[in-house]
DNA sequence: CTGAAAGCGCTAACAT
DNA sequence: ATGTTAGCGCTTTCAG
């Protein structure tokens, strides 16, 4: 284990300074076009690769971001972070993931650590049960700017990129019912956050303008996988007045729902539409294809990414809300 | 922006010397036990976190694994590092990912960036033309070790964790064979990575012990997605011989076929039978649910990570291969 | 058991 | 245009 070339080796090589060499590689103050050149040509000569760790302690700060996310296997969220991974290294950024695990005390021991590590920004996807955003006001004392993607707490002044849900429901109802759908369920998570409340009251109101009753009946909730999409659709079809239309808070659930439906005898869509969340590719794996509200991730992406570089290229932060309209990508389930 | 509060500070306020609090905070050297649980107490009151660019910079070496992987939205990957990440965080560390594209000159950009994060270690899966490990010898340089796991380059000398791709193609064919199959095709990827290799010669060789002829018409290849097992499928059954049996390299390909075949009026898995690799959660969404070779993601986490954990306390680069032995799982595709 | 000294590699600020 | 000085926060080594 040969000691790492330094800018030192390199001035000493050249028989320059070292700060000069340091001034050179990075293109920032005044050097001779000359020198700066000889220097390049030795450095990489010598195969001179800068010490980050030395870099980052020295500005006080890395060029890493921090993504933290409940959970990074469900495709909505690996996608997310790919998509982000990639443009974050377009302008010279590096990526840690953290993984809360829908728990508010891991992601409170998260954040602590990301201070210690001083990163550049923060782009968080709170927990379920993330109410208050006090365990991120530590950022803000150590100037570290933060942006909230698609789960922001419930009271945040920090900037965020979140979906229109109440809109993605009312459209998702209202398409069941242009179609001829007059019962219409909803399968919900447990989950009390905000964005599954917003569904919930898009789905009500789309029940509402088209005069149709609501009835809590046709609203289940509990789980957050395929066998629970199962599992709600029987006690939902075994009802005196069974449903004709239903839609579910995730993809997954949905699929559920359409191989209960099947397997009972129950034809999709012309029986019992059904619509889910997330755009899915999941979905395109199921018979008939599910119908899903997408919420665009390549615009969350970006929109996160400019709000987060944006307060870090200007060392402010700031307080700034982007709303993503959903769109519903009609496939065979309705 | 106030600046962070640092060891000196802690020590200011105790009138002691700003070694002994780093003394005692880290459990290490000789602190008297009431000393060291004073500084504990008046560091914690005062908010001290441990400037981990500071202590990284004087190690020479940061707590940080770097995971890279082609793409990290397939399921397969997702769930590794997800995995790789809870796991490593038990023991301290932190994970920072990278995606390659499959593209070798992106890979090699990331190893050389490594070398200046001074990461602790790394675990890799290598794009599908990475044959040699050349651009990774500069991380033997540097003493930092790394574990190639599912992909690793043709000749490598680092250790790895493979599957046993070779059994997991003939256990498939073989599984369609004693369900009375006898023309079974098998659809590939156009990547010329060994383990697609392997699975090609298990399926060859499964045929070959069972007595059944091997014909280049019943192999295709090309394509990665749903679609593409679409399209692979249409041809295969527009052969002459039709194959009454398919293999596919992934899960999604297989899924592609079976959606191919359904469309088409053959039934699945009376007429033809398939089989997929990866366990993707997405193969319980089609119908019938895809039978696939499972290749146990928790197994292949546990071996890279100690593999390479212990090369990280023994300061030593080692050479140790583990080959995880795959599993069908039976669904209804058989 | 505690303190003093020194330095990791780099860069901002100032001097020449 | 280049060099000098100084120091970031921490830990290792050596003294006391």
């Amino acid at each position: 284990m040969k000691g790492s070339i330094t800018i030192k080796d390199v001035a000493r090589e050249l028989g320059i300074h070292h700060v000069t060499v340091s001034r050179a590689l990075r293109d920032t103050g005044a050097v001779k076009q000359e020198t700066r050149d000889l220097i390049k040509k030795k450095a990489s000569e010598l195969g001179y690769k800068p010490n980050r760790l030395a870099q980052d302690f020295r500005n006080k700060r890395s060029n890493v971001l921090a993504v933290v996310v409940p959970d990074l296997r469900p495709y909505f969220f690996a996608k997310f972070v790919s998509d982000f991974m990639e443009i974050a290294k377009e302008v010279g950024y590096s990526v840690m993931i953290f993984q809360s695990g829908e728990k508010p005390g891991i992601e409170k021991d998260i954040i602590d650590s990301l201070i210690g590590y001083r990163v550049a920004g923060v782009v968080a996807s709170v927990t379920q049960d993330t109410v208050h955003e006090s365990h991120f006001d530590i950022l803000k004392e150590e100037n570290i700017p933060y942006v909230f993607f698609d789960r922001a707490p419930e009271q945040t002044e920090a900037s965020q990129v979140l979906v229109n849900n109440f809109k993605g429901a009312y459209d998702a109802v209202t398409a069941m019912i242009q179609s001829g759908k007059k019962r219409i369920a909803y399968i919900s998570t447990h989950y009390k956050h905000q964005i599954f409340r917003d569904r919930l009251a898009g789905y009500k109101q789309a029940l509402k303008d088209n005069n149709l009753p609501f009835s809590d009946k046709m609203v289940v909730e509990g789980g957050f996988f395929m066998k629970d999409g199962f599992h709600h659709a029987k006690k939902l079809m075994e009802l005196k007045e069974k449903p004709d239309g239903i839609l579910a808070v995730r993809d997954e659930i949905g699929i559920g729902v359409i191989k209960y439906l099947k397997k009972n005898g129950f034809r999709v869509p012309d029986d019992v539409a059904v619509i889910g969340f997330d755009n899915d590719p999941m979905g395109i794996a199921c018979e008939p294809e599910l119908t899903t509200v997408q919420q665009s991730i390549p615009s969350m992406v970006m929109g996160s990414f400019e709000l987060l570089l944006t307060q870090i290229r200007s060392s402010t932060l700031s307080f700034e809300k982007k709303i993503i309209e959903p769109k519903i990508i009609f496939r065979g389930s309705v």
